[in-house]
DNA sequence: CTGAAAGCGCTTACAG
DNA sequence: CTGAAAGCGCTTACAG
């Protein structure tokens, strides 16, 4: 493996008996050059199993690395992976390659600022053309501001506090609002609150709908019932089981994301209770629990092909103002 | 965005008022560097925010792209998104970034052997350290074979029939195996069997394994029983679906991978069957479905991480025999 | 401890 | 249509 190095256009150009120039200007299929010389250095391409080095044809001023970094928290979150799977179709029919970057969280399930450091310099060194970013909820240290000056960048999901750009958004507030509006329509009045962080971004958005569709109703939010800064469906199933033991437990249970809803789902199981759960994102298998469960769920991999579309656009050069694109959300109820 | 050309070591030299070759000293964190002048080119540095030009640095020979590939077909199955991030974990800490690249699936459910073809190139003209790919059952134009020559590679999940390596695989047989006694064990005697492919690789050793636990115990594999070349959940309902309306239907269903469980939970739920699953691969909230499941689960996470650590060996130079790592699977029981 | 110079593998005007 | 030469941004012996 590795064998030596791999031939180089010189090695080519030898080969074929004519110069370096006439190599590069065949395998960068450009024209002017005579077909029976081309012929003689494709074969010598052929024959010596030449690749033109990336690195070195990057080097040129002008020139794109052809490749653009996808920086998500966690691909094991479903979102995540299928968000990267939408990106990786669009990057592939545009001639671009991702380069995969996670964040990660740290013991309180923030961000990582070291390691968020870390990745945007490793993708302004290798001077990716463009980068797909779903931020963290602030940017107090600039670190987004200062990537988005260097290079074209693409928001999913957020666009922190405080950075201006292209951003593709889910319609949380409107989904959630929907979603909640379902619930109070089934004749819930008591409905519990489980979620992530409610500062921003996404979270804070879904909050915001759930509250708008009680007041719409003239229900009111019950402090005892919500349940936030929950980072794993292990902490959303004690938090549900919390909610369930209480005196006068809720009869339905707000999850604001795929993790709440799986936790939720087991704690309501396990106590068997009576309880009706709406919960923003898919969750496989959710037909197999008729009668329990209403979703309001999206595309990921659309959420990855837009954000993607839209970065091959500024990678061409577009200046347009910054844009906002929003996917929508839909609703699925599995009984009643 | 993207104003300018980024500063590079010659602007900071001259900023700095020294040679290029010290500000490369100082950037690579050399020793023999005077402390003052190292000093007074690191504020150079920060003044013109330099971020060295990978492209350049890696053109040198012998010095490394710092770059992995991992090639999967789908990122949209849990198994590629888990095993992608375990491989990110491991190579981040190693000092590498993932290069991502899905080969996807013809129609017909099998590779797109262009596409394949394009990543092989892709990956080698970008000149990455080392590949981890999830390949397809067969290697008949030598496509991975000549890849392995070029570049450290481990394969994951199946070795090619025709190719050496290095590879990490699943105990796919025993655990098949395991998981077929189990419902043996439980009284079973017609066991349907929901698959993909059983040609080669994963598919063919799952299959292996139900065939071994039903000759143990003496019993008959049934034709009729049998439904192959599945690929996606609703196929597998549907040839469930079949199953279910045999005259002598079975009373539990073998399913060889997360997709074909899906399928066959929603078509014994939604028959309101009195019919087990036994399931390959993880499947989320199956607790929720106490009392029909058993699962063979192993941990794609640390799949990714034991082939990075592979790979990782294999790129430090490594000259040792192709290694074979078989990652654990262990049964769960969801009620009886 | 530091600098001048060569060279990595390409691309691109510039001549011809 | 083709080649010689310069140059992209680095690293690395080689002197000093």
């Amino acid at each position: 493996m590795g064998q030596g190095r791999p031939p180089t256009m010189r090695d080519v150009a030898e080969h074929a008996g004519v110069s370096v120039s006439t190599v590069s200007r065949v395998v960068n299929a450009e024209k002017y050059v005579d077909p029976a010389t081309r012929a003689t250095v494709e074969a010598s391409v052929a024959a010596l199993g030449f690749l033109r080095n990336e690195s070195a044809r990057t080097l040129r001023p002008g020139q794109r690395t052809a490749t653009i970094a996808l920086v998500v928290e966690d691909l094991t979150n479903p979102f995540s992976a299928e968000l990267a799977h939408g990106v990786e179709i669009v990057a592939a029919g545009a001639g671009y390659v991702v380069l995969l970057l996670s964040t990660g969280r740290d013991a309180r399930g923030d961000r990582d600022r070291v390691r968020e450091d870390e990745i945007v310099g490793e993708l302004l060194r290798r001077r990716v053309d463009g980068v797909l970013m779903v931020p963290g909820a602030e940017d107090r240290e600039g670190r987004y501001a200062a990537l988005a000056e260097r290079a074209p960048v693409v928001f999913v999901d957020r666009l922190p506090r405080g950075v201006r750009g292209d951003v593709v958004l889910l319609d949380n507030t409107g989904g959630s609002r929907r979603l909640t509006q379902l619930l109070l329509d089934r004749g819930h009045r008591r409905i519990g609150y489980v979620g992530g962080d409610r500062g921003s971004g996404p979270g804070a958005r879904r909050h915001a709908g759930f509250r708008a569709a009680l007041r719409a109703a003239g229900v009111r939010e019950e402090r005892e019932l919500l349940r936030f800064n929950q980072h794993s469906s292990d902490e959303a199933r004690t938090a549900t089981e919390d909610l369930l033991a209480l005196a006068h437990p809720p009869t339905a249970v707000f999850c604001d994301n795929n993790r709440m809803t799986v936790g939720a789902l087991l704690a309501v199981h396990r106590a068997g209770a009576d309880v009706v759960i709406g919960g923003f994102d898919a969750v496989e298998l959710a037909e197999v629990l008729v009668d329990r469960v209403a979703l309001a769920t999206y595309d990921p991999v659309d959420v990855g092909r837009q954000a993607a579309r839209l970065l091959v656009e500024r990678m061409g050069g577009s200046q347009a103002a910054p844009r906002r694109t929003t996917v929508p959300v839909v609703l699925a109820e599995f009984g009643t």
